[in-house]
DNA sequence: CGGCATCCTTACTGATACTG
DNA sequence: CAGTATCAGTAAGGATGCCG
């Protein structure tokens, strides 16, 4: 998850590289969502990983968190319009995806 | 890289996912390379690690591997239509990538 | 030259318990 | 409820040497 890259494409893939975070992302898409919501629809997640993909999304500028000050806390996340655009991207990845994962895995160049 | 997906867009993001696959990727767009070649390119990487992701890449049907049978043999590497297909979209992630990199970390939503 | 085998180090992931 | 702290396991990455 570290990044001394120079490449913006590194970056980016670094950026969704973790086990869940474009998990994280899609689901975002779909509206926000908050933490226990989250830890729910990623069966298996731990709170420790998951917030701390959180906390890397936010610091990436691609997800928003919000606190609601109630008692006992609630905090919602939701994706930034940079966040939007990425989940744009990762529409067509999944296109792309979709193809490989349905074709022969080497198929003739 | 272990992959256990069942989301294109997870199983896609696997396979660019490695320290070094995007800039594998990235080199061989621009025609094919040998072995030697491209370890002298990605300064630092180490020859195990470049043969096993050049090996996961093949696999992947995303890059193609011919063994020249002289003596000592060359081997070179080039990327498939699939390769050249995903290579298009890591220029899409570039761009966006670029944008993230000079902007601030977390812009407003 | 290309690349596999071995060993070692580090980074990522996870389970559990505890706090505001 | 939404985390943080600690401890532990696993997997990725790297250094080096050997082989066809």
């Amino acid at each position: 998850m570290e990044n001394t890259n120079i490449c913006p494409v590194d970056y980016v893939v670094d950026l969704i590289s973790g086990k869940w975070k474009v998990l994280i992302i899609w689901n975002l898409k779909f509206g926000k969502k908050r933490f226990g919501q989250l830890q729910r629809i990623l069966t298996g997640i731990s709170k420790k990983v998951l917030s701390q993909h959180l906390k890397e999304l936010e610091n990436s500028g691609l997800i928003i968190r919000t606190v609601i000050p109630s008692i006992p806390v609630q905090v919602e996340y939701s994706l930034t319009e940079r966040g939007m655009e990425l989940s744009a991207i990762l529409e067509e990845i999944n296109q792309f995806g979709a193809i490989l994962l349905k074709g022969p895995t080497v198929p003739k160049s």
